[in-house]
RNA sequence: GGGCCGUUAGCUCAGUCAGGUAGAGCAGCGGACUUUUAAUCCGUUGGUCGCGUGUUCGAUUCACGCACGGCCCA
């Protein structure tokens, strides 16, 4: 900016811009004797007036509920959180590149839904007026992908919200983003060499290295990836005694012990899970398959055919977190039905995230799903493992926060 | 839901332990300077100390409650 250049009035002008204006500049270009590219400005124009004012440069925004309430300011602010979103923008790029490079659709399914269905969790619930019928806001897309593979869609991938009426915790955001991916003629075993693949193929892409350092602790993603039954997992890795796990009164009594809630209704299967993630879950650093799930605790799973108390299921853990979930689909419509009715009797005995029936998924059934596999993907915690971010509402622009007047 | 911690200027933070109505740096504003990479110099504006009640002659400070946030537990 020179006066000369711009003119008395100009420049008197120029010198009431703040940081934060938004300006248009026209001139030339060149190099300052100590070679710092600069504009010889002939003329500029304001865009744009900053009415408040910015936070401090040197310091950056630092109050984390300013950063998340005005997320404005704190991408302005410190460039590591505009790193780490564009890096989850690449990421689900990534994802999509990767399933659709395996021949895989992407669909859209309803996020509304008039009975909520794929997870057991409690959903939000909402009216819509002209149909005169409550709607709820789907937990998860599981039930609509598994009709498509039915009509004949034999690989499709759900990349997208899904929302769920609970706590907020640094791992939980009521509404966050899911991946599910279903493939027929395949089975849980098939996925999760299809998920090393997947998280290996971001890494290379993205990193160039297939090892992470997450919140001081490296993680190392080598494939193949360990994978231990539940009840292994509890003895060698929870220090659970063996006898125990096999004695439901005993196990209900160590639970307890370990200040685990437990409610009367849950049966052996619902308490190793809870011990599980007690005991173990946060223990589970380098990503690590539990296979093995009780059926109880697994309402749409298929069963393994050497012992079928046993769900043809896996859950991914890294860096402590569950990441994902996945399982050899179950297509049989009767045992379907009964599951559903397991279901609906924990739901009166006062479980609020116990599975409502579904006829209409059960009549999709009786025309015959294929044998499938399926899986669920936790986008936003697998964005904070690869991000080193020690809190999800660090990998969504926009967290759920209390009203504030 | 429980425990612990926090909330002071636009931003980043002192001050509170031993009660006497607040300070710094940066930003802003005025001036000098014409030197880009937070960082020149001089001067200067700016705060219902989150909200409320109580104790007290007097509360940012002590007590209790509430709100919002963080972490941990459930």
């Amino acid at each position: 900016m020179r006066r000369d250049k711009l003119g008395e009035e100009g420049f008197e002008i120029f010198k009431l811009i703040d940081i934060g204006d938004h300006v248009g500049l026209t001139g030339r270009l060149f190099r300052t004797k100590t070679h710092e590219l600069t504009l010889l400005a002939d003329s500029f124009v304001l865009l744009s007036k900053a009415q408040s004012p910015l936070p401090e440069k040197y310091h950056g925004l630092i109050d984390v509920e300013t950063r998340y309430r005005q997320r404005y300011l704190d991408l302005i602010a410190n460039d590591a959180v505009r790193e780490t979103f564009i890096l989850k923008s690449k990421i689900i790029r990534t994802i999509r590149e990767f399933f659709d490079n395996q021949g895989f659709m992407e669909v859209e399914t309803p996020m509304m839904q008039r009975i909520p269905g794929g997870a057991t969790a409690r959903p939000f619930k909402t009216f819509h007026k002209a149909l005169g019928m409550d709607l709820y806001l789907r937990v998860a897309p599981e039930l609509y992908l598994k009709r498509l593979v039915v009509g004949g869609f034999e690989k499709v991938y759900e990349l997208n919200r899904n929302f769920r009426n609970e706590g907020i915790s640094t791992e939980h955001n009521p509404e966050f983003t899911m991946l599910e991916f279903y493939c027929a003629y395949a089975t849980y075993e098939d996925l999760m060499e299809l998920t090393e693949n997947l998280v290996v193929y971001i890494l290379e892409k993205l990193f160039g290295k297939t090892s992470l350092e997450y919140q001081g602790n490296p993680v190392d993603f080598t494939t193949p990836w360990p994978r231990i039954t539940l009840l292994d997992s509890l003895r060698d890795i929870g220090g659970m005694d063996k006898k125990v796990l096999s004695d439901e009164k005993a196990l209900r009594d160590v639970a307890r012990a370990k200040g685990v809630d437990i409610a009367e209704r849950d049966g052996i299967g619902h308490i190793l899970t809870k011990l599980f993630d007690h005991l173990v879950e946060p223990k589970l650093i380098r990503p690590t398959y539990i296979v093995d799930y009780p059926i109880e605790t697994s309402p749409l799973s298929r069963r393994n055919d050497e012992n079928p108390e046993i769900a043809e299921r896996f859950e991914l853990f890294i860096a402590g977190k569950e990441i994902a979930n996945g399982f050899s689909e179950l297509n049989d419509p009767d045992d379907q039905r009964e599951r559903f009715l397991k279901q609906v009797a924990l739901r009166d005995a006062g479980d609020e995230e116990a599975l409502f029936m579904d006829e209409d998924y059960l009549k999709a059934l009786e025309y015959g799903l294929p044998p499938t596999a399926g899986e669920g993907v936790g986008v936003d915690r697998l964005v904070m493992v690869l991000t080193d971010s020690p809190s999800i509402r660090d990998v969504i622009l926009f967290p759920h926060m209390r009203k504030k007047e």
